[in-house]
Formats: structure tokens, C-alpha cells, sequence
DNA sequence: CAATTATTCAATTAAACTATTGAATAATTG
DNA sequence: CAATTATTCAATAGTTTAATTGAATAATTG
């Protein structure tokens, strides 16, 4: 073989990986997924497509093995085809923090307007866990959390705030963790309860970061 | 700002930023302005298009911010804007090198005909190196060894390997190091010098992949 | 077995991307 | 200042990508 067939082919499949990846849908998507398998309508709605639509996206993903799917009934489960996945999104997303001013700006405006303003970083979380000093929130949807979340973590879906909060010890910090650095439900959180005298923050990255870590997880 | 209007800036930023690595040609400049920077000649050359088309996807680098220009003269020296751009790059590799199969293979193929057979991890080289088991050898052009090289590595440029190889002790291991996986300099070498009989391997990762560790590093 | 439902396929149109070509800038040299 | 040189710009044509629509599969339910 030749050496620029080789680098044809290397540079060409990886080329063609990155094109796959190249629409903010199917980033959506990605990042949706790292939370766990997701089926097609769910995967529309989320991110606000037809039906069709999303099913082509997938298609997409699918045909560049970035995801794979688990079939039951006549539903389809998509998820993450591997943990690398979860690896590139991770690193597309800190480059665009780092080097998209807009990004950034759009981030911190939108969580100072939710009143939420700065987050804590994984590694500041596990130095709390560790000493106990904090109450940990899962507000992500019930069954994400069912899927896999941070032991001690209290489930506490969008919504159910209300309920879910009674009897909450006032005096020792809270903090929430969703998706990931682009999910809002933290925020939400976070500024609700700070509107109930709690101190809380939210932490800047998401449950999938914990896991890919080889931090310990908790099914079911 | 509306919750999808958050999301509309958020993927949408970084799907451009991903549309812009999406093709084969600009991510060979990455993994090539990951050694340091360049000018536009030298990358046309290196990546075989012509000037006004590697001027073009430079530009498409440029926008997206993935590069920075340094002017001296008329020449332009293009460099990787950020860590973080080799970091999405390095995460691209890895993912195409577990999730391709046509990747992997061209890869094992290409080196196995070069009678090269499998590398050696950077995490075994810092032990060798502790250890002062090896003689390590930088095969990459002498302007990338002189921006910036692994301490104690020897220069041996492609094509000088007659001369600069003269009065190497025959009994030690011999490990080469150059761009990166996808760089062959490595694997032309450690063929060249098993045929004169040394115990020679090639570094599965290249010198950006030593500096992102911050790893110490020798310049000029 | 017919009706329902989740998902995919196919066809269309509008938009974006790629390589090529030759001309235009702008810094340097004689 | 004219000639040279490195780089960029502009225009073009061919290819690929994206969203929409409605029809087609294929599993499930009554």
C-alpha cells in the first residue's frame, strides 16, 4: 500500500465519523444518549424534530457505528456505541467552551438569568462526598436516574420539586447534577431552591462524566 | 432566552466547529499543526493539494477558531489554537481506531508490511526512560525536533538514518517517536534499523500526545 | 386476520461543501 | 519602483447534506 492510500484511508474514515457528527441535532443526540438507551420518539421529542427526522439522524449515527441499537417489540433503543463516544462529545464540548466566546456567554447568561450563576467541578463534588458535607440531587427525569446515577444521590424529577423537597435538612449545602454542562434542569433547580433559603449549586458536568471516570454507579 | 433558543446557540456552535474538522484534508492539518506551526506551502506539500486549496480549508480552520495565524513577512505561520483542539483530535483518533475496523486494520497492515509489528505505549516509554532501558529516537524532520522534542531523544530526520546512526550501541533497545499513530516516519525507521540488527519499536502515540501530559519538553 | 403503532424508507427541493482555476493582495528583493 | 513570491480571494461546477412529506415495514393488539 502506498503511503498517501493509507493516509487516504485514515484521514478518510475519520473524516467521514466526524461528518457524522457534524449537525447540532445529532450532537443533541449524542448527548442525550450518553444519559442512557433512547427510543426514537423519545429522542424526537427531546430534541424537537419529526419522527422521521430523528430516524434519519439515527440512521446516520448508526451507519458510523456511533451508535448501536437494542431492539424489543417493535421498539428501538438506541444508545452510545462505546465509551469513546462519550469521550469525543466530551472533548468537542470543552473545546467549544474554551474557544466559542458565544457558547460561553450564551452558558453563563443563561444561568445568571436563572439565578443559578457558578457551578462546582467533579472533582470539588468528590472532596464533599468524601467528607459528607453536602446533600446530592439527581434532577434528571426518573428514569435516567433509574438507569444509572451517583450512589447517595436522591432522585428528584422535573416537576416534582415540590413534593419531593419536604423534610430537606435546611442548614447543610445542596447540590444538583443533571445531564451534563448544557442541561438546564439543574439550574431550574438550583434557582428554586435557592428561593427556598437553601444553599445550593449545580455542578458543571453530568452523570455521564462521573461514569466515564470509573467512579462507582448505581442501577436500578 | 427561550430554553430551545439556549439550545439552538449551544449545538449550533458546535456543530459548526465539528463541520469544520469534518474533512479528511483539515484534520491531516490538525494532526500536522499539532507539531508545531507551519506555513501554508509546507502544509500543501505535506498533505498533496495545492496551495489555494489548502489556503481555502486553512481559512474554514481560521473561522471556526481552530488555528491561529502568526505573520512574519509574507509567510503565515498557521498553529492549533488551543490544547484543547489536540484534545479533540486525539479523542477523534482513538474513537476511529476502536470503532473502524477499515482503520485499524490499514493501520496493522500498513505496519505489518513494514515489518514494524506492534508499538510500545507512552506509558511503558516513561518507565524504559526512568529506567534508562532505552535509546530513544526523534525520526520526525529536524524542524519539528528543533520546535520542540522529548529530552534526551536523538534527531535522526527521515531519509539521514545512514549517518546519524553511526556508533549506536547495538546491544540496547532502540524506540522510535514521531507524529503521532498515524505517522509511518516511525515505522520506515524501526524497519530500517531491525534490518541492522537493532531491538528497535515504535511509539504507538507521537510527541503531542507526550506534551498534552505535560510531560517535560525540549525546545530548540 | 384487521387495525394500530413505532419506526424506517423514498422522493423532493433547497442549501452547503469541495476542488479548480485564474486573478488579486501585499511583503520582499533587485 | 518593477519584479518576484507567499498567500488569499472570487467564481464556477459537481457533489453532498438537510428537512419535509407521505408511503412502506413490521411488531403488537383486539
Amino acid at each position: 500500500m502506498e503511503k498517501r492510500e493509507f493516509k487516504h484511508e485514515v484521514y478518510g474514515g475519520i473524516g467521514q465519523l466526524t461528518k457524522a457528527l457534524a449537525n447540532p441535532h445529532r450532537l443533541e443526540i449524542i448527548d442525550l444518549l450518553a444519559q442512557g438507551e433512547k427510543m426514537v420518539e423519545a429522542i424526537a421529542t427531546e430534541i424537537d424534530v419529526s419522527i422521521a427526522n430523528a430516524s434519519q439522524h439515527l440512521q446516520v449515527l448508526k451507519q458510523a457505528r456511533l451508535v448501536t441499537i437494542r431492539k424489543q417489540g417493535h421498539y428501538m433503543f438506541y444508545t452510545l456505541a462505546n465509551a469513546d463516544v462519550f469521550a469525543v462529545w466530551q472533548a468537542l464540548r470543552g473545546l467549544s467552551i474554551s474557544q466559542l466566546p458565544d457558547v460561553e456567554k450564551v452558558i453563563r447568561d443563561y444561568r445568571t438569568g436563572q439565578g443559578a450563576l457558578k457551578g462546582i467541578s467533579l472533582n470539588v463534588l468528590i472532596g464533599k462526598l468524601e467528607r459528607d458535607e453536602v446533600i446530592l440531587l439527581d434532577v434528571r427525569p426518573a428514569e435516567e436516574y433509574r438507569m444509572g446515577h451517583i450512589p447517595n444521590a436522591l432522585s428528584v424529577p422535573p416537576g416534582e420539586w415540590g413534593q419531593k423537597l419536604e423534610g430537606l435538612p435546611t442548614g447543610e449545602e445542596v447540590i444538583a447534577y443533571c445531564r451534563g454542562p448544557f442541561c438546564v434542569f439543574a439550574d431550574e433547580a438550583v434557582a428554586y431552591l435557592k428561593s427556598k433559603g437553601y444553599r445550593a449549586a449545580r455542578l458543571d458536568e453530568g452523570f455521564p462524566d462521573w461514569k466515564i471516570r470509573g467512579l462507582p454507579v448505581i442501577c436500578g
